[in-house]
DNA sequence: CGCGCTTGCGTGCATATACACATTTGCACT
DNA sequence: AGTGCAAATGTGTATATGCACGCAAGCGCG
């Protein structure tokens, strides 16, 4: 391996964050009506699939920074869109989308379904396929690290 | 195309933006010494190598939102590695690298190699040239959305 | 019981991101 | 010169991201 000589230019890091900018911005549109930026739309699913769930737990799931997923969670809460149930262990927050949240999650999965579907018809069946299944095993790979 | 049922598990967004953060994460351990964020690193070598370039010209190369680049030009300029130089329309303003941006740049430049190498050696050839051709079709499809 | 380690979370700080809006300058046309 | 539009940039506001640090609650063991 090795030998190649590489330019700042090739950085995956920098191609895969520009990309992230791109196809957010095209899922933003989408949602914007709800309110929802589309963290907060995956956030607000997970919640309300997985029933109580701890944040830890939802840092897991999402693979994001647990005091991120903190941060993130505030207009959520502030929204009234997800609650804090006590559990027993007092250490713990146990998350759970209210009703307001979970309508609101049915009324914004159309308009991400669009999104995704836009985006899969830009781009096509087959370079879907190849962009998904790149970003998995890389994410496999970039795991041990 | 369309007709499968599509879950916010499956979402494109969701997926991209997870695996910027994972490679962000890693680029930023290999930099931390130098005290540049990826972003950073990336955004003073364009200026170091483009000469003195104004901000929209930037955002463009970047692809990143003009504003954003405001905002991320901030600590470079304090730190001293970027300098702003008038130019003759009193509007744009230039931007040029210091001798210590360049220096620091240089410095820099051996540790994002060693992030881009560990990544790709985790990769492989295949997968780094899959990811890579993968990102950059998408992006060209999606530039016209 | 009480000590110490672990677990689960929040906060302070700094950066990244971008939309809407305001500002300044340049330029063309009258 | 004057007016009006376009171009280049900055600002207000809000969210996203994550490291270092601190705190409180559980848990094991003497």
């Amino acid at each position: 391996m090795s030998g190649l000589r590489l330019s700042p230019l090739d950085c995956t890091c920098f191609r895969i964050r520009g990309a992230a900018r791109r196809v957010t911005q095209i899922y933003s549109k989408h949602l914007a009506s709800t309110g929802l930026k589309i963290s907060q739309f995956s956030l607000l699913g997970f919640v309300t699939a997985q029933g109580p769930v701890s944040i830890g737990r939802l840092s897991d799931l999402l693979a994001t920074d647990r005091t991120t997923l903190t941060r993130n969670l505030g207009p959520l809460l502030k929204d009234g869109l997800i609650e804090r149930a006590q559990s027993g262990d007092k250490r713990r927050h146990d998350l759970v989308a209210t009703p307001a949240g979970r309508a609101l999650f049915k009324r914004a999965l159309p308009l991400w379904a669009a999104a995704e579907q836009e985006v899969r018809d830009a781009m096509g069946a087959k370079l879907t396929a190849d962009l998904h299944g790149a970003i998995e095993r890389s994410m496999e790979k970039l795991a041990a690290l």
